[in-house]
DNA sequence: TCGGCACGACTGGTATACAAGCATCGGTCG
DNA sequence: CGACCGATGCTTGTATACCAGTCGTGCCGA
């Protein structure tokens, strides 16, 4: 029996652009967009029919979707979008929270050390932000480019993808707390003296700026929480939600 | 069509013992101890024959692997156990040790309100750890609970889920490391350190102590890397291994 | 002898078939 | 009228079949 032999580079424009990519992608974005609310049951076999592909790939972007703590999967029963887990996101929360502080730490001792090109794309980036009539999930997208930019600054960029994973309760929740209330302004100007701050090589302000920033995110969260407690899990885990869906045909 | 239907409470003793929840905690197991060393070819179907089962609880395995960053999957190539990334250990250091960190920062400001049953637990941990003639993965086994339950004593045991699966580079590079040299009693004298100086109420110091354990842990992985360069990974991604396999029969 | 090309044995990706468990509904019996 | 209990249709879990791509190998011809 052989088996392939590889060189130590090759060129791997593979860019792996199967199926699976695509209905994860495209499961985990309605999920955060709340297209598909907390609650919704996603059967396996619905999901596959209406996104024209078979069972396999949509299940094995249950089971990341699950790993992420988005959906839960009760065997022989159901698969659903998981509640917003209060638990969940305050982990989320310190998680980031100690990520994006930590990062600060181990910026360049002088601000003349920034990489300018990073830094023009964090100005470019803030000035988006505060452009009049900006759709909210246009908001968001800057907000997650200007975090991971900033992370990318102390050379930290990688490990967004790790507080990414984490990051998905809190982004429904933060989703919830947005549509209502047009705070985005506010957190604009939060990002604003965030980076002022770093750019005055005053790290110690600019962790204060960051801890305030996102403990107002955070606090968002907890008031939309009163306010629709039933798209949040009451007991951690163990809980399914109730279905009642009747279609004729 | 009808749907089930579930009230708010359920035991739920159901405790997922899927077949696939056991293939990917061998294979995961495998991959950190070693005995699938770095760059060892994994096929599904080899594996599946192995082990007892089909294809797919070992694809489904793998596939959350690969997301974990300890397996590389090449489609119509085969999928290997990814070498050490330095660039991902040093990921995996910098989160742990902002969390671990940010953790600390949580206790009470009075040693008086720390659970005394965690507090026990921790001591009773730490007085194994020196046992003479503790084996290796004893060893692994009781640091990791030090850690973990020295998060729960700050309320933020749960992240210790995110640090595990980010830290499986980190764990594979110290078990190289330790391999080889016995410092391991060294280590379990920065947890004596650090946990006095959290029953003494002294943040600070436990700051620095635990700041300190982490980085002695990574120059270990530093270390070790000088000696076997082999194992770690030239080139961040894209490149697979060399396979040298010949099976008579 | 050397270069090129086609075949075959493998890979993982996808689709499908079957198995096992749970919830609902409707009949039946006390 | 109420409690039980099996039929039934759904669910996810697992096994299998088929597909397309990739590489090694060896024939074949110059």
């Amino acid at each position: 029996m052989t088996a392939p032999r590889y060189d130590e580079r090759m060129p791997r424009s593979n860019r792996q652009r199967t199926s699976r990519r695509a209905v994860y992608a495209t499961l985990r974005r309605k999920v955060l967009t709340l297209e598909f609310p907390p609650g919704t049951a996603l059967s396996e076999n619905e999901l596959a029919a209406s996104l024209g592909v078979s069972r396999t790939p949509v299940r094995e972007s249950l089971i990341l979707l699950s790993e992420e703590g988005l959906v839960q999967v009760f065997p022989q029963v159901g698969s659903f979008v998981s509640r917003v887990d209060p638990a969940k996101v305050a982990d989320a929360q310190f998680l980031r929270e100690a990520v994006e502080l930590a990062s600060l730490e181990d910026l360049p001792g002088l601000p003349a050390e920034l990489d300018p090109e990073l830094v023009d794309e964090l100005r470019r980036n803030l000035e988006e932000q505060q452009r009049p009539g900006l759709g909210l999930e246009d908001f968001f997208e800057l907000d997650e480019a200007f975090h991971q930019t900033l992370l990318r600054l102390s050379g930290h960029g990688s490990a967004w993808a790790t507080v990414v994973s984490a990051k998905g309760h809190l982004d429904r929740a933060r989703r919830l707390g947005l549509y209502d209330t047009a705070t985005s302004s506010g957190f604009a100007a939060q990002h604003v003296e965030i980076l002022d701050a770093v750019l005055a090589g005053d790290i110690a302000l600019a962790r204060t700026a960051m801890r305030t920033h996102l403990r107002a995110v955070f606090d968002d969260v907890e008031r939309i929480r009163a306010r629709s407690p039933e798209l949040f899990a009451t007991d951690s885990g163990t809980v399914p939600v109730r279905r009642n869906i009747v279609v004729w045909e």
